[in-house]
DNA sequence: TCTGGGGTCCTAGGACCC
DNA sequence: TCTGGGGTCCTAGGACCC
């Protein structure tokens, strides 16, 4: 196949797996990809997996879809606009998550070093493929028609000596749309240590991972558009404009360094739901109740994964995009529907509204392992140790309320919304105050004046 | 043209501890 | 008189990634 000169792979040359350890596969156009498996209807029609509402976005576009401008992060309504007869679909993620499964299986046979990103991508580190005297380079074209085979998705693979170059080199591996036409992709592409600096120079600073809208701009007033033109900025300025670490990556990432191991096995650091409404939320017991119901949602996440969380935090968008958010950390992990709800409606409630709400979203953090949790309350609450259901749920109860009450007392009686003084919903439990002089936040009565 | 839902990481200030 | 220094935890906000 045809390639501007420069940027083929070189598939001919030499290439050890001490040279180029490191992969970054990347599904094709997955989501819809994967709709398009399923439906055969759908083969040779321009797809696209998203919200199909007003306020939805495009999440995946088949390639037919992307002749005609479409693409992933573009609002729905302007990708109806570009394309007419686009096919939207809800997406369906249990179905996204077995293909994802059976994706990394096939990497892992090749190396037990795969650090996911997201359902469609990994890293993965060949280093131990040294002992078998393959090269880099055609272990992954077998890798990939293996993905083709067993998947019926193509792939893309970058192969490179290190994390920036492999993903720069798989982006360059994929299909392009040249003039409204589909151009295949080379499907592997090797970046040898001397072209690295060629590419890079040819690039814009927006290529580079972690430098988004913002940072680009605020690159650009520095007069720095592209990554060359980064290579000329010593680091103490990029630290002082940038902070300690973001400047130290812009640095790094301009020579071409990258020292970031491949990950595998990293554990989920926070679960969360979140929605944007078609109609934004303005009456505070329909607010309450959504908070409630992701509250729940996470609370089966969390169930379903053996984990509780100790903190809970609320995010809400308003009307005019602007966002802010609360969290509270209990002294103990929480993992049910009532606990996460009661403080995620109370934390809701202590916002200053600048307007109606457009996306309400509860999470989880500070995760931990289900196992013994409920043991380490009951000494934490001054417990003899000995575990008892009902004087654990009583004990959590009332440090929950008094978290609540925390709540109140630091954001202002007048903030918290209406819903929240009453008990009918349950937000309230009936538990003697008082009665417990043990536990973080149990003497909290006495300071309220 | 108008911006989803799942996340990760960084920064900065205050509280608190030694 | 003026008044530490470092570490950790918590919270709010922001940028970014897929």
């Amino acid at each position: 196949m045809a390639s501007p000169s420069g940027t083929s792979p070189s598939p001919s040359e030499p290439a050890s797996v001490d040279e180029a350890p490191i992969f970054h596969v990347d599904l094709d156009a997955f989501f819809a990809s994967v709709e398009i498996l399923d439906d055969p209807t759908l083969v040779g029609r321009p797809v696209a997996v998203g919200g199909a509402g007003d306020r939805g976005v495009i999440a995946s576009a088949s390639y037919e879809a992307r002749r005609y401008g479409v693409r992933s992060a573009m609002a729905t309504v302007v990708a109806r606009r570009r394309c007419p007869g686009l096919v939207i679909l809800p997406g369906r993620f249990d179905r996204y998550d077995e293909y994802s499964r059976r994706f990394h299986q096939i990497v892992l046979d090749l190396t037990p070093v795969v650090e996911p990103l997201g359902l469609d991508e990994v890293f993965a580190d060949v280093s131990s493929l040294r002992r078998l005297d393959v090269r880099p380079v055609v272990a992954a074209r077998e890798l990939r028609s293996r993905i083709r085979s067993e998947l019926s998705i193509d792939a893309g693979i970058g192969v490179a000596r290190n994390k920036l170059f492999a993903k720069l080199a798989s982006k360059r591996s994929k299909p392009q749309v040249v003039d409204g036409r589909v151009r295949p992709g080379e499907g592997v592409v090797y970046v040898s240590p001397e072209l690295e600096r060629q590419w890079l120079d040819e690039l814009p600073v927006r290529a580079l991972w972690g430098v988004g809208p913002a940072t680009a701009e605020r690159l650009g007033r520095l007069g720095v558009v592209s990554v060359r033109d980064l290579a000329r900025v010593d680091e103490s300025t990029l630290r002082s404009h940038f902070g300690r670490a973001m400047g130290h990556a812009l640095a790094e990432m301009a020579q071409g360094r990258d020292e970031r191991a491949v990950e595998a096995d990293r554990a989920a650091k926070s679960i969360g739901s979140e929605e944007t409404y078609a109609v934004s939320l303005t009456d505070d017991e329909h607010i309450a109740r959504e908070a409630r119901r992701h509250g729940a949602i996470v609370g089966r996440a969390l169930r379903g994964s053996d984990q509780v969380a100790r903190t809970v935090s609320v995010t809400l968008r308003f009307d005019d995009m602007s966002a802010t958010g609360r969290s509270q950390t209990l002294p103990f992990g929480v993992d049910d529907d009532e606990a996460i709800g009661d403080v995620a409606s109370a934390l809701v409630a202590t916002i200053e509204r600048r307007g109606a709400i457009r996306l309400l979203g509860v999470g989880a953090s500070t995760l931990s392992a289900r196992e013994g949790s409920q043991l380490q309350l009951s000494f934490e609450l001054g417990g003899t140790g000995v575990v008892e259901d009902s004087r654990g749920h009583q004990a959590r109860r009332a440090v929950l309320n008094d978290t609540i009450d925390d709540l109140r007392r630091r954001f202002g009686r007048s903030a918290i919304g209406s819903g929240l003084d009453l008990g009918p919903d349950g937000l309230r439990v009936s538990t003697q105050r008082g009665d417990h002089a043990f536990g973080p936040g149990g003497d909290s009565d006495t300071q309220r004046p």
